[in-house]
DNA sequence: GTCTATAAGCAGATAGAC
DNA sequence: GTCTATCTGCTTATAGAC
């Protein structure tokens, strides 16, 4: 009844070993985006990275911890992104939020499926403290940010304007709009008049 | 190979068999809302009606057909709370951005799972242009709200709407959000601001 | 360390009794 | 019209050869 399927198996890789798990984990991302929960089966992801589903199954030891790892290092990127806004801070708020904005655009927009799909399933795993702590991460981020420009209760503001823009962003990806600067600018929008009243 | 699996199998109902239907349709409700997508089995559906798989399947086709049907469902008593409000126009944009946005909250945030379930699983089902047509008449009925108030691009506008609620609203749902009137009122001032610029 | 083959379990779906 | 029993296929996961 438990789920305490969080790990890779392997937590120090052997060197030569990455390229498998990469492999791995880039079929998986691969079908997510393109075919959907339903299609990620071991066997298909095995499949795809040019694997057997035993090699597989001596990295992961289970599709759960699977999608775990492919959250964390999703996650992980778009921290990345978000910092390195963060760390050339603008002298305006809407300058600041454009690059934000832009970056989780480009972020999201790269492979809309893997993004929805991740984003779906996430609340329903079973994830560790280090990867629940990757969003709190981006959301602290966020709220610091708004925090710098004097925006009040910018906890619940940097939640709010992530639910706001994944949704667009989402909606944007599943309807195959490929306009990313168009895209930005209307969840700017959005993101302003939220923060201005 | 292909999923041809659309309609309730019978289309013009026995009375008493709607009794039936409703059940099922009911369970299929509370298990997508309490336990997500991978719980809602033909077994745990008919288990939770109160009737045996066979009866389902004399019902519905398939999985497919059970969640086409909820969505119709679910879709029209959306598109009926909207047009409510779409009937009763008020002289703000204001005004009736803030009673659509009402209704769009008391909506999704009754089951939010359910909400957020099916609103992820809708893009992968085959579905009938009937259902289609649900979507589409949210999007119109907006959109010529939005057009009455001189709103430019009136139906990428709406789209993008839906989408920002929709976000913010099942990211509240998630959260376990219970101040309606509160989320309602910042949703509504992302709609304003994505509106006046 | 990677493979093939297979075991075990389950979900979807149907047949046939009542 | 509804049930029980069952079948088929697929997915997860492992065992054991190389």
């Amino acid at each position: 009844m438990s789920k305490p399927v969080i790990h890779p198996r392997k937590r120090p890789r052997q060197r030569r070993s990455e390229a498998t798990v990469d492999a791995i984990l880039e079929a998986a991302a691969r079908i997510l985006d393109s075919h959907g929960l339903d299609a990620l089966t071991t066997n298909a992801v095995a499949d795809r990275a040019g694997v057997s589903v035993g090699s597989l199954y001596q990295y992961f030891p289970g599709k759960a911890a699977l999608l775990a790892e492919l959250i964390r290092r999703e996650g992980a990127a778009l921290v990345v992104r978000i910092n390195v806004v963060a760390a050339e801070p603008a002298s305006t708020l809407a300058a600041d939020l454009a690059a934000l904005i832009n970056a989780a655009v480009a972020h999201q927009l790269e492979r809309p499926g893997l993004a929805r799909a991740l984003d779906f399933i996430e609340p329903t795993l079973p994830l560790d403290g280090e990867t629940s702590a990757l969003n709190a991460d981006l959301a602290r981020s966020i709220s610091m940010i708004l925090e710098r420009h004097g925006v009040a209760e910018p906890h619940q503001a940097a939640r709010d304007l992530i639910a706001l823009a994944k949704g667009m962003i989402d909606a944007a990806g599943l309807a195959g709009e490929s306009d990313r600067v168009g895209l930005a600018a209307r969840v700017t929008r959005a993101a302003l008049g939220y923060l201005k009243h």
